[in-house]
DNA sequence: AGATGGATATAACGCAAGTTATTAAGAATC
DNA sequence: GATTCTTAATAACTTGCGTTATATCCATCT
């Protein structure tokens, strides 16, 4: 059998070659692939939490809302990745879910991923991975919000952005599509949507980004990461070999 | 046999009931207790990573230097946190760890917990589901760091350390020890050592939290988590009743 | 008791980023 | 093509927190 169009699958591929049996189990996953519009809603706050969801297409993100009004996006989701697997250990939902584009999903239920860990150790230690690598990212975030300027910021997430873009697509060069508005970027980054767009003049300036709408271009990759203390191990490197010991 | 000893039973306990047999599992990684130093490493950034660590006694933090000389502390691990989940994924440490207090770590290599995925299901869940709750903490932290006030960050905190401490201790009250310097604080805040202090006060003014040294007394809980905005649905409400249905 | 060093408190000053307001520029709808 | 809506740029003003400096407290050692 073929699932070369699997996301998930080649998004599992990443961490470790997997067996046909293991395929056919991850090909499973994404039955029943559902539409949906930019703007919609996967979830709420405090909804009941009984699913994970598989993006297919079109991006996501999660977010929060404050007392005071403001909202804070915890994560973007791109093709391939899993949303929810944060609150297998809840009944209820953390955060909500919101499409930034129209794409597609693929839902399944917890127990679903029970029954994973009964059938597969390979596709459960890829899945454990996953979730480690996810809060790896949500660490560098976390160290990006607290202790950077707003210049170091965008610098850091643009590149983020950057290199998770590629490492999907990996032809294209220096330009790319980002398709968030600043008052998201604002949301994502813990700044006010005027102090983005300050920060991207100023950016400009310098000659380290340049953007027009949704389109970014970075001239000098180098000295970008340089402003953003950008290192980009905690994406890359160093996925552990271990896993393809497992039987 | 008896294991009530055991912080990392008790503490898997919490998510669900375990069998005999998984019980003797998990004792097994609790073998060759070391004793260690306050202030000593675990390990640092950069090291090779081939082990988890349990945590018997003594608190312990993880935490990440940049490049101008600051410091984020990025998690407290309290007796019976288990440490370096999140590099399950990686090779290289993301993030050192140093002890707060004397303690007493365990230490078991990765490559155990993937016996462990082989040998119960049971584990395996409650596994993933600490991996999920550790990332809603992460979660709370990232909100708390990107978009509240020194006070409502201190209030915030605050209170997430009370709600652990209570976990496993349930008696005593208002008052608790919290073995943390200012400076540490402001580490794990992201704000500076001098704006700690000056946040103490006014809430002391308020009388909304009293500290003497690491003597820590809330009088109205009430009051304080209005102010921090605390919720603790993220660390306690809703851990899934789903897990007691596996096997 | 006196000396030394680390943790904490308080004050004075500066700056990065928030807030509010105004204008401009693209999309989208009619 | 005119109108409305959304997104973005720029300016003027305000503020919370960082920074630097100095003073005080407590613990430990001699």
């Amino acid at each position: 059998m073929d699932y070369k169009d699997s996301c998930i699958i080649r998004h599992f591929n990443h961490y470790c070659s997997l067996s046909e049996a293991d395929k056919r189990l991850l090909n499973d996953l994404e039955q029943s692939p559902t539409e949906i519009k930019a703007g919609a809603q996967l979830w709420e706050e405090g909804d009941r939490a009984t699913e994970f969801c598989t993006l297919r297409t079109g991006w996501a993100y999660s977010y929060r809302h404050l007392e005071n009004g403001n909202r804070q996006i915890l994560e973007v989701y791109l093709p391939g990745d899993i949303i929810g697997l944060r609150e297998f250990a809840f009944c209820q939902r953390l955060a909500g879910v919101q499409m930034i584009e129209d794409g597609v999903v693929c839902h399944f239920p917890h127990a679903r991923m029970l029954e994973l860990f009964r059938q597969s150790t390979t596709l459960t230690s890829v899945l454990f991975a996953i979730s480690s690598r996810q809060q790896a990212l949500l660490t560098e975030r976390l160290v990006n919000l607290a202790r950077r300027s707003a210049r170091q910021k965008m610098a850091h997430f643009l590149l983020e952005m950057y290199v998770r873009l590629r490492q999907t697509e990996p032809d294209g060069g220096a330009a790319f599509r980002l398709p968030l508005s600043q008052e998201q970027l604002a949301d994502i980054l813990g700044l006010s949507p005027v102090h983005v767009s300050r920060t991207f003049s100023a950016l400009g300036e310098d000659d380290l980004v340049h953007r027009d709408r949704h389109q970014l271009l970075i001239p000098d990759m180098e000295a970008l990461a340089h402003e953003g203390e950008f290192d980009q191990c905690y994406l890359t490197d160093s996925l552990r070999p271990l896993l393809d010991e497992v039987g």
